[in-house]
RNA sequence: GCGGGUGUAGUUCAAUGGUAGAACUCCAGCCUUCCAAGCUGAUAACGUGGGUCCGAUUCCCAUCACCCGCUCCA
C-alpha cells in the first residue's frame, strides 16, 4: 500500500472533481478551495453522518441553521473583538514577527502584556530592552493590530458605525438562539443545540490544502448543562467524538487526544482530538468546556436573563456548556487521505482505491453495460431505477474492466454490470469495491442490498 | 510575514532567443460478453504583467499561485 503525499492527494482531487482551487481561472485565490460535484456529496454525506448521530439518535439534540452575520455586539460580549486582534511587530533586525504581548510576558515571566495598550506595550519594550527572541536584538517596529474577523459593512456607505464581521466561530449562533430553542422545544437541561455552518478568520498563514482556509464549515455542537454536570459531559463528548471518527472509518492508531494547556479566553478545559495527516497530526475536533462564560457575559452585554428554572429544584442559574466542534473540511480530508490506496492485483496491474465508507461515497452504485451496443438500453432502464433511490452513475464508454478501475478511483461502492441475462432472465451482477466479490442478483432485489449495506 | 523550491495540455515529462513534441487521461467511432487490451480520429499548454531584443515560452524584473521549512494559529 502506498502513502500517499499532499501534492498527490490535491491533484487525485482535482482530476477527479473532489477539489478545485478557489477561483481557479484568475489564478487561485490562496487558501480558497472549491468542492467540486464529488466533494460535496462527500462533504454533504458527512453532515448526514453527523446529523444521524447528533441530533437524530441523541436525545433532546437540536438543530439550528443561524445568520453567519450577527450583531457586532454579540462579539463584544463573545470576548473576540478585544481578543480576535494580534498586536503585532516585527524586528528590523532579522525582520521576523512577533506577538508584542507574547514577548512580554515570556520576558517577565507574567501576563502582564495581556492587559496593556500598544502604547504601553512599545513603552515596555523599550524600556526593559525586551530581546528579540530570535537574534536578541531590540529594534521593534510600532505595533499593527492584525484583525482576524473578516469584517464587512451593512448598508451601502462605509460607515465605521455599520460595520459586521464574518462569524469567527459558530457557537454564539446557537448562544443567542439558547433561550428560542429551549422555550420553543420546551427543552430541559441537559439538551444539546447543533450547527453546520461557515466560520471565516482572516489568519496570518494558513495552508495544507483544505487543511486550514480563511473559509471553512464546522459541525458544532452545544451541550447545556447544570454545573457540576459539567466535566462527566466534558469527558463523555471526547469518546463520543472519537467513536464518531472510528464509525467513519477512520482508524484508531491514526486518532489520538491532545490537551490544551494553554485555554482560550473561555475555556476550562480544552481536548482535541487529532488525526495523523501525512504532514504530521492535525486537530479534527476540539471539545471545551465553556463554563457559564459566554451566556454570563451574553446576560451581561444584552440585558437579557440568560438563566434556567430548573424545573425539580426550582433552582435559578446560567447553565454551564460542553462544547463540541467537528472540522468539516479537516474531516472530509483526513476522510479522502485514509481511504486513498493503490491495490496490486494478480495480473500485476493496479488500481487505485477510494475505500470509503459507503454511506459517505459520493455515488453508491455505477450502472454499467457490459457491452454498449447490445445492453446499453437495459442498462438505462436500470439506471433509471436505482437513481429515484441512490446516487447512481452511468458509464458505457470503453471497456468493462476500465470502468470498474473508474469507479474505483472515485470511491463507489457498487458496480452492477448488465449482460444478456438481465434482459433474459433480470438478473444483474453486483460488485464490490473492497472485496471484489462479485454476486448474482434479481433485479428486484438490488435495492434492498444497496440500501442494507450504505447504513451508517 | 521570512527563507528555499516550482510554474509548458486534465496528468507526467520534453525541446527551443525564430510562437512547442510525446505518453497517459479525456472525447468520438470501430472492436470487445466481466477488471486500465487493440485500431482510427479529435480536442487540448508555455501562470500573469512589464522590460531587453528585429523577435521572448526561453534572458531580466515584478506579480500571482502552489510545495517544503520557519513563524503564526481559541
Amino acid at each position: 500500500m502506498e502513502k500517499i503525499t499532499m501534492e498527490k492527494m490535491v491533484n487525485l482531487c482535482k482530476q477527479y472533481g473532489f477539489i478545485f482551487q478557489g477561483s481557479e481561472i484568475y489564478d487561485g485565490l490562496a487558501n480558497t478551495w472549491d468542492y467540486g460535484p464529488l466533494g460535496s456529496r462527500l462533504k454533504n454525506n458527512v453532515k448526514d453522518a453527523w446529523r444521524k448521530r447528533f441530533i437524530q439518535e441523541r436525545p433532546n439534540a437540536y438543530e439550528v441553521d443561524a445568520d453567519i452575520l450577527m450583531h457586532p455586539r454579540v462579539w463584544e460580549a463573545s470576548g473576540h473583538v478585544a481578543s480576535f486582534a494580534d498586536p503585532l511587530t516585527d524586528c528590523r533586525e532579522c525582520k521576523t514577527r512577533h506577538r508584542a504581548d507574547n514577548l512580554i510576558n515570556d520576558f517577565s515571566n507574567s501576563s502582564i502584556g495581556d492587559a496593556m495598550t500598544n502604547e504601553e506595550m512599545i513603552d515596555y519594550i523599550n524600556e526593559n530592552k525586551v530581546p528579540c527572541p530570535k537574534c536578541g536584538k531590540t529594534n521593534f517596529t510600532e505595533i499593527r493590530q492584525f484583525k482576524l474577523m473578516f469584517e464587512t459593512h451593512r448598508g451601502v456607505t462605509e460607515d465605521a458605525k455599520s460595520v459586521v464581521y464574518l462569524r469567527p466561530e459558530n457557537a454564539q449562533g446557537e448562544y443567542v438562539n439558547f433561550l428560542n430553542v429551549q422555550r420553543s422545544m420546551r427543552a430541559k437541561l441537559p439538551f444539546s443545540i447543533g450547527q453546520i455552518g461557515k466560520a471565516f478568520r482572516n489568519e496570518i498563514t494558513p495552508g495544507n490544502f483544505t487543511f486550514r482556509t480563511i473559509e471553512f464549515e464546522q459541525m458544532e455542537y452545544q451541550t447545556f448543562c447544570k454545573k457540576g454536570n459539567d466535566e462527566v459531559l466534558y469527558d463523555y463528548f471526547k469518546e463520543y467524538g472519537k467513536k464518531f471518527y472510528m464509525d467513519l472509518g477512520l482508524p484508531e492508531e491514526k486518532l489520538r487526544f491532545h490537551d490544551h494547556e494553554k485555554l482560550a479566553h473561555y475555556a476550562k478545559a480544552a481536548c482535541d482530538i487529532e488525526y495523523l495527516f501525512p504532514f504530521g497530526w492535525g486537530e479534527v475536533n476540539g471539545t471545551h468546556n465553556r463554563t457559564d462564560y459566554d451566556l454570563s457575559r451574553h446576560q451581561e452585554y444584552s440585558g437579557k436573563s440568560m438563566e434556567y428554572l430548573d424545573p425539580e429544584t426550582n433552582e435559578k442559574y446560567i447553565p454551564y456548556i460542553i462544547e463540541s466542534t467537528y472540522g468539516l473540511d479537516r474531516t472530509v480530508l483526513a476522510l479522502l487521505f485514509d481511504a486513498y490506496h493503490e491495490d496490486e492485483l494478480e495480473d500485476g496491474s493496479t488500481r487505485e482505491v477510494l475505500s470509503l465508507h459507503p454511506y459517505l461515497a459520493p455515488y453508491k452504485v455505477a450502472v454499467l453495460p457490459l457491452v454498449k451496443k447490445y445492453h446499453s438500453e437495459k442498462a438505462l432502464e436500470v439506471y433509471n431505477k436505482l437513481s429515484k433511490c441512490f446516487m447512481t452513475t452511468y458509464d458505457e464508454t470503453g471497456n468493462i474492466g476500465k470502468r470498474y478501475r473508474r469507479e474505483d478511483v472515485i470511491g463507489t461502492p457498487f458496480c452492477i454490470t448488465i449482460d444478456d441475462e438481465t434482459i433474459n432472465n433480470n438478473t444483474v451482477t453486483i460488485r464490490d469495491r473492497d472485496t471484489m466479490e462479485q454476486i448474482t442478483l434479481n433485479l428486484d432485489e438490488v435495492e434492498k442490498y444497496i440500501k442494507e449495506k450504505i447504513q451508517f
